[in-house]
DNA sequence: GTGGCTGCAAAATGTTTGCACGGAT
DNA sequence: ATCCGTGCAAACATTTTGCAGCCAC
């Protein structure tokens, strides 16, 4: 049984729902840790990728960078700010993306869209 | 000047059009070392992100692993095959991306898209 | 001759793993 | 009492950087 229902895994479930900015690995344990100097980064990690794994968050890939996490579970793609790097929801509708069969004998699973490109906040900052 | 016409500039770039598998750093290095194995690995990083800087080739970054250099200069998609981790290029129409001006303020400049799935031959190895 | 480029090694970054112990079941 | 999960440190993977000497210009 891989579910054990421990204190740590808790915390990283909560602060990953608490923190709505898609954070980082490290950026989740340093949250943690403020709290409880005692937990590890390796727990972190694990717990992160078990939990993603079981469809309680999301691991966002990004090109650049360590990987996010996103509590939102549903399908849905993202907006990157190359000057900040801070990662942002594509709202429902932003980018379609349309697939034929033309793929050469690919089979295709899954479909990772990313918007490159300026927040509001870097974009007047010119 | 950033362009000296240096013995280890030419070969990096001769071997990423040689090599038509989108390698990443370390299989370019690997090649390169066998006819010249004085070469460094440091080198060969450098001079990938400055031909990529200057459009001699393309920096792909997918979001698995390390970052692939190709040789086709061109705006094009890739498919990345989950098994075995090799990178394609996307028939041209493979995929098709729509975006609407519905982006919250977010300025995008590019448009990422990776399919992942299985390629033909990992597909029949079932 | 000058200053960009190289090789080397070390550091930086992001993540995983081996192992002994402790705690959830 | 089991044996999964944790903490710690070390390993790992990828990339960048500091520095002294070299070589294309």
């Amino acid at each position: 049984m891989n579910n054990r229902n421990t204190i740590q895994r808790q915390l990283v479930l909560e602060m990953v729902r608490a923190m709505q900015c898609h954070p980082d690995a490290d950026q989740v344990y340093t949250e943690i840790v403020k709290a409880h100097p005692h937990i590890s980064k390796a727990t972190v990690y694990r717990n992160l990728n078990l939990l993603a794994e079981q469809g309680a968050m999301r691991k966002v890939q990004v090109s650049e960078g360590a990987d996010r996490f996103d509590f939102r579970t549903e399908e849905h793609y993202h907006m990157r700010c190359r000057r900040c790097g801070r990662l942002f929801d594509a709202p429902d509708g932003a980018a379609d993306v349309a697939l034929t069969a033309e793929t050469g004998g690919f089979f295709v699973e899954n479909v990772l869209v990313e918007l490159i490109g300026l927040c509001p906040d870097c974009k007047d900052k010119k």
